[in-house]
DNA sequence: CTAAAACCTCAACCAATATTAAGGTCAAGG
DNA sequence: CCTTGACCTTAATATTGGTTGAGGTTTTAG
């Protein structure tokens, strides 16, 4: 076991990992890419914060409501520097995200309810099927609405 | 324009493309991926059957669920080969996927429902926070259950 | 003091899903 | 006929989110 420090405030990559549950080479590459940050100590390791595996865990859930780690990384840097995420950090940031979410979802959904309803009717082939222009977002690239064709000869 | 044989009966590349909205190239990767076929003219083009379009719309479907290429290969394989997907087929397809559709939904609704009753509340550091065991999944790894940890000091 | 466990950096690799470029061929219209 | 656009192949590149390995240093336990 790795000691660390007087009073146990600063946690070695190995303690972050294992209360985290992310693998040390995750912490490493997190930190690569600013999500996170440590000090050293003289002999050159990482020492984190507590309040790091707090920011972990919202890596965790976010990334769960499929964020990728670039807007993870975007929402930290608008937080307040070199302190742990207050709870009110964490409401701004979670009400974001539920937002997303909740859009995300909606859009599964529909495209759920729409292939519930081509199930077994064959209008793949028909003319007005739902699906011929599902979701939303498939939107204008060129001149008429860009639909899937689907049609047989 | 490409005229394409007798009767419009095949489809060059482009044309899949563009009736498609799938670009030329990754029409190219589907078929090396072997999620579709070509035939080819004596100078070597791609012709393909006007089946292909049902099934790159089948793709894109899928694509949005969230359903992996792999997977997608895997599902065309058990098809009758060398036809065009069915009304049949397609409800086969469809309603597995819907399946697997239906529980992505619910697992993001559980986690945006958490999300919910989170904000604010600062709960995110109090040891009955819903967030500190979300989902599912985060499961057995170690002996307890592996629980985020967000405690400070 | 010493040996093992944990740590360090840097580079390479993985998988999925494509796109882009280089260099060359084919086909259709004027 | 000849130009131009569409097509061909192969290889390299890109992005996201990491893991693995080599080679070397630090820390800690006994």
């Amino acid at each position: 076991m790795t000691g660390c420090g007087v009073l146990q405030r600063y946690l070695s990559v190995g303690e972050v990992a294992s209360r985290s549950g992310i693998a040390v080479s995750a912490v490493h590459f997190y930190e690569r890419k600013g999500l996170i940050s440590s000090i050293r100590t003289d002999g050159n390791q990482r020492r984190f914060h507590r309040g790091v595996l707090r920011k972990l865990a919202i890596i965790k859930v976010a990334q769960k409501t499929g964020i990728p780690l670039s807007e993870i990384g975007d929402a930290f840097d608008k937080l307040p520097p070199n302190t742990v995420p207050t709870a009110k950090d964490w409401a701004k940031l979670s009400s974001q995200w539920r937002d997303d979410l909740n859009e995300r979802i909606e859009q599964l959904t529909r495209l759920r309810d729409q292939l519930g309803q081509c199930i077994g009717c064959g209008c793949l082939s028909i003319s007005d099927c739902p699906l011929r222009n599902p979701a939303d977002e498939l939107a204008v690239d060129g001149p008429g609405a860009r639909l899937l064709e689907l049609e047989e000869h």
